[in-house]
DNA sequence: AAAAGCCCCTGCTTGC
DNA sequence: TGCAAGCAGGGGCTTT
């Protein structure tokens, strides 16, 4: 899916269009879009209904609109949602999920999501954080997330430190994609076990994370088709900056040695066989 | 309690 | 050509 600085592109395409916008219409188009939404489609729409949108935020990976009415649109992209402004007179594409129509605006807003991974719910009293989320640990640019306490849970842990950065209950927004490149910029293996971290590597392997972060910020995001595009349908140029994902069998950008792929949990992992070592 | 496996989907690519 | 398997950046739930 898009991961932390994807949908951080989608939340600032968002925040200056959708605030102080009053919803007039809401159609679900695929009730699988609204699957934790469990009192339904219908109450989904009532809920909404005549509500305006007062902010937008972002805990990892997850996205959502506070509300005047003290609730919360609660979004998260799976592997190929998108949300997209849109005139509306351009035609529905087959993998339009949700529409919100707004009042006095020339655009709608479209959930698009091919896989139908992603999924939008409405959080009661959620406009500050919603309870939905509560248990996903702070991202690196939430105020609170605690460097130290990140440090001690890490290493507190049995198994391996790629496992650990996709646990998003230890840290949110990192995903298969920034795990890779984080680790390689941090001259770690994936399968390091997590235990065997020193407290500065563990700060250190946060820095990386950080500066792969801002620098997929700012080409705004990563893709590698059409399917992640930011608000305006338009793709971020990221790919080009990789370092190991996507690049088996290419040079590594360090040493030369060629990429490897290993199997990770029936995913891919991508690491430089000589940068990266396993110890033991 | 924490960690590992399974499952949910669609569409594209690959190999027989 | 046709079909099956593999693959894709997700998280929640169940099992161990």
């Amino acid at each position: 899916m898009p991961e932390l600085p994807e949908v951080e592109t989608i939340r600032r395409g968002l925040d200056g269009w959708v605030i102080g916008r009053r919803i007039t219409d809401v159609e679900v188009r695929h009730p699988r879009a609204v699957r934790r939404h469990h009192a339904g489609p219908a109450d989904f729409r009532a809920r909404l209904l005549g509500t305006t949108i007062t902010g937008t935020r972002r805990r990892g990976k997850f996205l959502w609109l506070p509300l005047d009415s003290g609730d919360a649109l609660l979004c998260h992209l799976g592997m190929s949602g998108q949300l997209l402004i849109e005139p509306p007179d351009k035609p529905d594409g087959p993998h339009l999920r949700i529409r919100l129509v707004f009042d006095q605006a020339e655009h709608q807003l479209r959930f698009v999501d091919q896989r139908t991974f992603g999924e939008m719910l409405v959080s009661p009293d959620g406009a500050e954080l919603p309870g939905e989320i509560a248990h996903i640990a702070p991202d690196i640019y939430d105020p609170a997330f605690d460097l130290a306490e990140f440090s001690r849970r890490l290493r507190a842990r049995r198994g391996e430190v790629k496992r650990a950065l996709l646990d998003q209950s230890l840290i949110s927004g990192v995903g298969n994609i920034y795990a890779d490149e984080a680790l390689w910029r941090a001259r770690l293996h994936g399968n390091h076990p997590s235990q065997e971290l020193s407290d500065a590597v563990a700060r250190e392997l946060v820095e990386h994370i950080r500066e792969v972060f801002d620098a997929a910020l700012n080409a705004g995001g990563t893709s590698f088709d059409a399917l992640y595009v930011n608000t305006n349908g338009e793709s971020g140029y990221f790919d080009r900056s990789l370092a190991v994902y996507g690049r088996a069998e290419e040079p590594c950008r360090r040493c030369g040695t060629p990429v490897e792929r290993i199997k990770f949990t029936n995913r891919s992992s991508f690491h430089c066989p000589s940068c990266q070592i396993v110890p033991g």
